[in-house]
DNA sequence: CATGAATGAGACTTCATTCAT
DNA sequence: GATGAATGAAGTCTCATTCAT
């Protein structure tokens, strides 16, 4: 993949995503995305002084769609669609670009450089405190059963994600990430919606 | 953490796991180790001789319950307590021993490694079906709404518990994983559990 | 400093001149001078087509008085004066652009540069030599004790005047330059003086 | 110059030296100096973890026998005599080590880098001071013309000093460094020597 | 005159690993 | 078991310089 229809930076960028995909963070080095781009790595280091700069983008470009896919939802009027709509956004960009995966997958390891630390907290809560108050304003609507709070239904979904996102990897996206989520998040949010709800039936939105 | 009480090649483990928990998995080096053992590199060497022998034995280390608590879990006679049991279980270990949880946050990052790919997934699906098993039995059972298949259940319960680590990991172990984690596993079961059980009072194991 | 007022070549200059006083000979890069001057690599390039073009544009700006001073001293009457005179117009200078003696202190490592060698070494012992004419010429006018040879007086005396540059540098430019190296010399003559000559009172130029 | 006789670690600091004294201060690179001991970078890195610390512990070799020198000729009964020895034994030290005087005209340039200026600094005005509290007794003692303040008498011996070994560098070591510089200071010495001393003939040390 | 994009060589540094003692 | 000294490969990054536009 040379991504030949981009500019150098953004390239680069995919690139380094590539690699990250394929050989993990720690595998990533400016001499591999260099090679890849078919450049020197000066020339990688005139577009990003540093490495550091190059994971920021990185993360920068990972987190591209969040404020719009976070204000979207928010907008959306039924609480209980507006977390669907959320999770699916997400399924879906990863579906077109399954190598992003590999950075949803290394949170952690990334937190562990200082460079990254505040910023990969705010990928990961800003996420969690989007679905926390579509949660919230669900429960407030009387959408869903309130034994589950706010922050642990949350947790419960975008921890779900995760996990079918590293099981989509562990095998080698065999399946639909997106229709997978989908189904499993609209039968789950079918079982925790208030009893007087569960009688009408829920339409989902089409995916 | 000299870890002093232990033998050589065990303290060196666990030295290990404290450089993975700090500097992530591409922060290992055979350097920090020796030196935070207070030995030199060569002495690493004479007890793993390659660095791999080193990862896959922190991987033995880190799995090392995973056979007892599956079997254990499986042997008890109600599936919903078995499932709360697993999962308690882990977050026990975890909660004694929190830097074991970077490990849980890097699968996919080793998982680029041929060599660790295999041992990953088997720990990885093996602690998946142990829960589907659960699930599967407890819905036989029928002590679980038939909607969310076995699979389901089990990906949303690890999910939740791996983004509860996480979120732990990045509070700084600022609250108790177990008992939060417990709480929220026990009422997300009983919103799952089939109306006619519902009705009864689910008594749950202390923690 | 921009140098703004001035062309561009000579700007490039001066700014150069500030980044070895700021990083040394070592510190010189075509990045720095041209990051400092707001303009790109390649525009330096355009007026110093290598390096070593623009070191020696540096050489030459650090000794383009050399000449005049060196004719002016020698047309002096009284060679006494002229020696003073000599040290203090170079003291002057120095204290109107401190940067520049990072020039002088610098000596040895440019000359290792076999480009820059024969220019550094035609600056030092043009300067020397001056100081040795007129010292010659002093004594020649029985003006000097005879035991110090010209060469001699002049080495102390120019090394001297370094020594106290380097002082004054590493004081960061504390003290006047001229009035201290100017009243030193003084002082030194005056000792150096031929006992017939030391009974009256020498006139030195105001400073 | 391999040094073969002694441990690598003063070698490589010698080694440095040389490179240095041929190079210049910029000139040097760990790559240089492995070479030309014929072990691997690597290895120099294994005794000097960082560059700075190799250059650190050339300052160090350098300024060796200054705490000894300085001691020694405060020891000493004439004043005068001492700062004859004081100079005489730096310059013998040089003459047998002609190498070393590269570093002495690179006290500014090194002094460019932080981790060095305080030590160049050190060194520079330790040296300085020593002359000066050597100037000031013998002035106390009545052996000097009062008219030059000790610090200056000190700025003009050490400014001497350095340039004789400029001018020493630059003609390739032609003559004897400690046999110039000693004449030179009996001769300087000897006409600020106050009056009633002068006609004692002065018996300086051999050389 | 100036820029933007690139380059090849080389800088310092770290890594896993080896081996004689 | 352990050390000290070494290595070769690779890592990040900087440098002077080029060239088409």
């Amino acid at each position: 993949m040379g991504y030949s229809f981009l500019h150098r930076k953004e390239r680069i960028i995919l690139t380094t995503i590539d690699v990250i995909n394929e050989y993990g963070i720690q595998g990533i080095s400016t001499r591999e995305v260099a090679k890849r781009q078919g450049i020197t790595e000066a020339a990688v280091f005139k577009h990003f002084p540093r490495k550091v700069d190059l994971l920021n983008a990185v993360l920068d470009f990972y987190a591209q769609y969040d404020k719009d896919i976070s204000m979207s939802s928010l907008q959306q009027k039924d609480y209980l669609q507006a977390i669907f709509y959320f999770v699916t956004r997400y399924a879906e960009y990863y579906e077109n670009y399954p190598q992003i995966t590999a950075v949803t997958q290394s949170y952690d390891v990334l937190a562990c450089e200082a460079d990254f630390r505040e910023k990969i907290k705010k990928i990961y809560f800003g996420r969690l405190t989007t679905l926390q108050i579509l949660a919230a304003k669900a429960r407030e609507a009387w959408l869903l059963s309130c034994e589950l709070s706010a922050a642990q239904l949350a947790e419960i979904i975008l921890g779900f994600f995760h996990a079918a996102c590293l099981t989509w990897r562990f095998q080698t996206y065999a399946f639909s990430l997106k229709k997978y989520v989908a189904s499993t998040l609209q039968v789950l949010l079918n079982s925790l919606i208030t009893d007087r709800k569960k009688e009408g039936v829920r339409k989902w939105q089409e995916f």
